[in-house]
DNA sequence: TTCATATGGTTACTTTTTGTAACTTACTCT
DNA sequence: AGAGTAAGTTACAAAAAGTAACCATATGAA
């Protein structure tokens, strides 16, 4: 039997489906895109990394680590790994010694560095705003 | 003695300084405003909340977890919190019984979502490839 | 010769953060 | 009386992250 709930539930998931089918209410995280580029979005040491491989087009494995300040080997090898895999980065490597690394955007890892750019500027203008609420609420 | 590497150094440190004051090669995290920011937009679930309260302009609590799809009471409640006294979310506890309590995206919060919107849309229409790259180093 | 430095990582161990699931309070509906 | 609801909290387990030492190989210095 459908109670008022119910009534609500099916009305809701309607909507939703209408509005944007891309972000299903009942729909499992592994199949949201928004979610799945997320997992680099939202992770905040792959997005300084291609940050800063967006200022310079090519940077080693050290020289990124300084940049990417506070970031520990084990973490920055494995954010590597993972943004080559999904095909943000290249990664080249020179049979000298000692090796020679150079990692740099993918064309597709370009387009992205463009739109985080964008999200950073708003970043920039409004921290201040952040900070005086955190203050206000006492975090400082 | 000053060395080809510290000179390089300097030289890197000054083309820095002028190309982006805000993401200091020596900054510590605390004090740079991307990053400050980014404790928020490097986070799934906030990021998550914050777009569904973008396109339902009120939600409560067991609402906002449905949405959430996959978060625990535990991680909602926490991140509501750190929402609010950030100042992108507002909280508003009505002494009825049950309690309710309405979630809503302050001004503040408003104009940071429209800038995530702008990230989410790249996001979806981009998922295809990440998953074509993942297909390719085997990652599926 | 031996020590120190540099590169691009890896490994073992500790600490922090997350996730899981049960529980709470106070009232309503059946 | 028993179940259900709202908005969380709590204790415990699992996963992720941070820390610091270590690796091979070579160059340059003492």
């Amino acid at each position: 039997m459908e109670t008022i709930a119910d009534n609500q539930k099916v009305r809701t998931a309607k909507k939703l489906e209408k509005m944007f089918g891309h972000i299903d209410y009942k729909h499992p995280p592994e199949l949201c895109p928004v979610r799945d580029v997320m997992s680099v979005a939202s992770d905040q040491w792959s997005t300084l990394i291609i940050l800063w491989l967006g200022y310079f087009p090519i940077l080693r494995f050290n020289k990124l680590k300084k940049f990417v300040y506070g970031i520990s080997n084990k973490v920055l090898s494995q954010r590597l790994k993972v943004l080559e895999a999904d095909g943000y980065i290249s990664r080249k490597a020179y049979a000298e010694v000692p090796i020679r690394v150079e990692y740099s955007l993918t064309e597709f890892g370009q387009s992205y560095v463009e739109k985080l750019l964008e999200l950073t500027e708003w970043m920039q203008a409004n921290s201040p705003k952040v900070l005086a609420n955190r203050e206000k609420y006492g975090l400082l």
